[in-house]
DNA sequence: GCGACAG
DNA sequence: ATCTTGTCGC
């Protein structure tokens, strides 16, 4: 399938971070509403699918799903994970005739080692606003936070404040929210908050269920 | 060398 | 990510 990727391989990848990364700009977007999208990537045996959901903003309402199927080409590298993931997501986002104005992504956008996760790589590709909105860590410090909704604490990595330890809902455990691409922390905090209603905002949490589905019926 | 490490 | 039951708590 993708046994061992050579150095020259990875090499090239962490070249083209740095490099794509230059092409970040962090913007404030303030669009009151339109259509924003979630995407998610599930796995099985040497298969990968992908699940990108269309809602409405600020009402949540799906619009439309997008399902597509693909071959597992490389494996899981921490720090590299978007050329694993972006080949079946731009084949699946080809398929999007909505206008996005936003995408939440299920990874990390600048809160990365090269600052370029996958929510950047996405962003920057199909020059759309994207937010990374993961689960758990990749890289930073960060100080505690009471588990309230609303409530956030700066993630540091390199002295520089890279995304927001965020509660997106009370008494569950926070999700790690960063930039992506053409937007800035401030509105990709925004943004989440108002797509919460669980722990996983809807774009990405909906993405999740769907491409589960779509993974298990085919 | 040891530990960390999105999905 | 994926393989899995019950269980604690709001």
């Amino acid at each position: 399938m993708c046994a061992d990727i050579s150095k020259k391989i990875i090499e090239k990848w962490r070249d083209e971070q740095i490099r794509l990364s230059l092409k970040i700009r962090h913007l404030p977007l303030k669009i009151k509403s339109g259509l924003i999208a979630g995407i998610d990537v599930s796995y099985k045996d040497t298969y990968i699918y992908c699940s990108i959901v269309v809602l409405s903003f600020p009402k949540l309402e799906v619009v439309n799903i997008y399902n597509k199927k693909g071959e597992v080409e490389y494996p899981y590298i921490p720090g590299f994970l978007s050329f694993r993931e972006m080949p079946v997501v731009l084949r699946t986002f080809n398929r999007v005739k909505e206008d996005i104005f936003l995408i939440f992504c299920d990874g990390q956008g600048i809160a990365h080692p090269r600052g370029f996760g996958l929510a950047s790589h996405i962003g920057t590709v199909l020059r759309i606003p994207s937010i990374g909105c993961a689960k758990s860590r990749l890289v930073g410090e960060y100080r505690p936070v009471a588990k309230k909704k609303g409530n956030f604490s700066e993630l540091i990595y390199k002295n520089k404040v890279v995304g927001a330890v965020l509660i997106t809902k009370d008494n569950t455990n926070p999700v790690f929210v960063s930039a992506g691409n053409y937007i800035d922390l401030e509105s990709a905090i925004r943004y989440t908050l108002d797509c919460s209603v669980y722990r996983i905002p809807e774009p990405t949490r909906l993405a999740h269920k769907y491409v589960t589905s779509f993974r298990e019926s085919r």
